[in-house]
DNA sequence: TTGTAAGCGTTATCAA
DNA sequence: TTGATAACGCTTACAA
């Protein structure tokens, strides 16, 4: 007579294992699919007692099922991928917040990738979720490498773009109404007396929310703006080192206004700062010698110079809806590929005031 | 005669679905027991023939292993948990990129919970966690709801504290050495003129970071200061909607001050940007009216008024000491929990420099 | 040095 | 309605 099974309470001290599911058939004296169906089909084929006793071990054992089995199983984990170019990007960070929530509130949890700005490492992070049995993608990045991305759509795993378009990519796309949140902050400028307007962006590249945004600038100055009042509209692009180039460009704006009044749209926050310590090295006034729009509402924007207008993007409901779109397709949903584009939301503040500023 | 088995070619488009172990070891020719020891045991016991087979069939089928097949079998899974407060706090994602960093150096993987301030999800966020099999915790977290915590513990999963000790909790813990980075901001106060002081915090409760920040207040006002100078110092703890309270607050300071000058301490970003708001409202100048230094480094301290004086923290080796330590014990390493504490760096600039802005 | 087989904690298929 | 039993993809005694 061989000891065929070393029951759990030897192999390792109860009160510190989990239980498992064979602890739970053994403590309802049932087997284990049983404890199983009650599990995952609850009341349909279970009688009263049996229900109530399996119901009674698994409270008295505190016991929950092992995803990871699950997933072995199933093939399905319960898990979201999330790869963000860069989790420093407090844009990211807000989309972030968002997905996470609706995960959480499905049942999945949120397995993060973070690529550090190194869109490189992209089909890597995708390859690394993948292997860990993730259903679906979330993806916040440039979309340079995107075979690994391109690969997991094929496998049948949904995926999510937030922000910005990959290539050539068919999948559900969740995005800021690029263009009209440029004219919407550029309609106000206007409003305000600002008739110089230069856009100023990080370099454009193929991220397709800077191009946008850039392409908006250029149709509000040849169309919309023409007819109604006499406009210029110049762009620059620089990097973070290029204090000098963005000097020089501001300054020639101002030099193009003559006696009328040059205004800025920045392309994101961290533009906007750059054109802020611009502005102090120039030693303008900000609103009254230079008006000055922002992407992205921040915290610290009420409080730079006479306060900083904006152009807010509703970043908690732009990951929502990324989060529900994929959880959705999870679920069964079959769609061709949806395109939702969320309005921004013009927050006015004193840097594109240039009368209060001029006069106060 | 039965079919036993089918063929994964038959189950599911072969292009399609990952490989297993199986794959490769048919495709080689060798059982899978071989290709698993050619996986982790790599050249102990192949012959070079086999090995080079086998090496030839993963690479040819693109195999690699499912960590959750792996997990369940080992018990390990390659998965760290990060249990975060409010991944919208700047701090907690400077921790989190750098963590996030080092756990991927590892070939760790990071599983994100955000408990959204609602610290009563605490042991909810570390059972879902746990359930995953995650080998160990990083937690930035209050420590209300702190059983689960102590149970991970208990169960052998090591636990990292961040920013923020538990009661009673044994584990490693990396910190700012507050006292030391109070101490260098009002140093660098007193140094610059300022006499009468002011320590602006969120409400300290018993969150440990704020407790010894405050702390360190009374004690450099009590000891250090009154050897050398004339000193006075209050505290002021306020929550967001407390403006009238704060108000109040830097104006009695600046009326004892008299004809001395007022000096600010925040407790951190958040309150940094309140009293900005306060200095605004009561129509101060910084740094002439009222000295400043806030804790937290951020991009935009450099652009608020004459530019915020700050104490930076090393976020992001926090979070990659935080990662490191975990990964010791996870790699084995037995030592009784450990206090790793971080210095401050000071930045100053404008809002502490009382006489440059007097005269300027 | 390699293969066989059991088992990790589930679910699903088949009988009973 | 319930119970055996065979997978899921891997690791690891134990045999050979």
């Amino acid at each position: 007579m061989s000891i065929k099974k070393i029951p759990p309470s030897i192999r390792t001290n109860p009160a510190l294992a989990r239980a498992t599911i064979a602890d739970v058939a053994r403590a309802a004296n049932v087997s284990k699919a049983t404890v199983s169906r009650f599990l995952n089909h609850r009341d349909q084929l279970l009688t009263k007692e049996i229900a109530a006793r399996v119901e009674l071990a698994i409270a008295d054992l505190a016991y929950s099922p092992s995803p990871m089995a699950q997933a072995l199983k199933r093939g399905r984990s319960k898990l979201i991928g999330l790869v963000v170019a860069d989790v420093t990007n407090p844009f990211s960070v807000a989309v972030l917040r968002g997905a996470e929530k609706a995960c959480q509130e499905a049942g999945y949890l949120l397995m993060l990738f973070n690529l550090g700005n190194d869109s490189r490492r992209e089909s890597e992070a995708i390859e690394a979720l993948t292997a860990y049995q993730v259903e679906g993608f979330i993806l916040n990045t440039l979309g340079r490498d995107t075979k690994a991305a391109a690969d997991a759509a094929r496998h049948g795993k949904p995926v999510v773009l937030v922000d910005r378009r990959h290539q050539g990519m068919q999948a559900d796309f969740v995005s800021l109404d690029n263009a009209g949140a440029v004219r919407l902050g550029l309609c106000h400028l206007v409003e305000a007396g600002y008739r110089e307007l230069l856009f100023v962006s990080e370099p454009v590249r193929d991220i397709s929310s800077r191009e946008e945004r850039k392409a908006a600038f250029h149709a509000f100055i040849n169309t919309v703006a023409q007819d109604t009042v006499e406009l210029q509209g110049h762009t620059f692009e620089g990097t973070e080192n290029d204090e000098q180039g963005l000097d020089d460009a501001l300054r020639s704006m101002r030099e193009r206004a003559g006696s009328g009044l040059p205004g800025v749209l920045a392309s994101n926050a961290v533009v906007t700062l750059r054109i802020v310590a611009a502005v102090a090295r120039l030693g303008w006034r900000l609103g009254a010698d230079i008006g000055l729009v922002g992407f992205d509402e921040t915290e610290w924007a009420p409080y730079v110079g006479p306060g900083l207008s904006t152009i807010a993007q509703p970043t908690d409901e732009l990951g929502r809806i990324a989060a529900g779109c994929l959880i959705e397709r999870l679920r069964g949903l079959e769609l061709p590929p949806r395109q939702i584009y969320l309005s921004g939301r013009l927050v006015t503040r004193g840097s594109s005031l240039a009368i209060a500023n001029q006069t106060g």
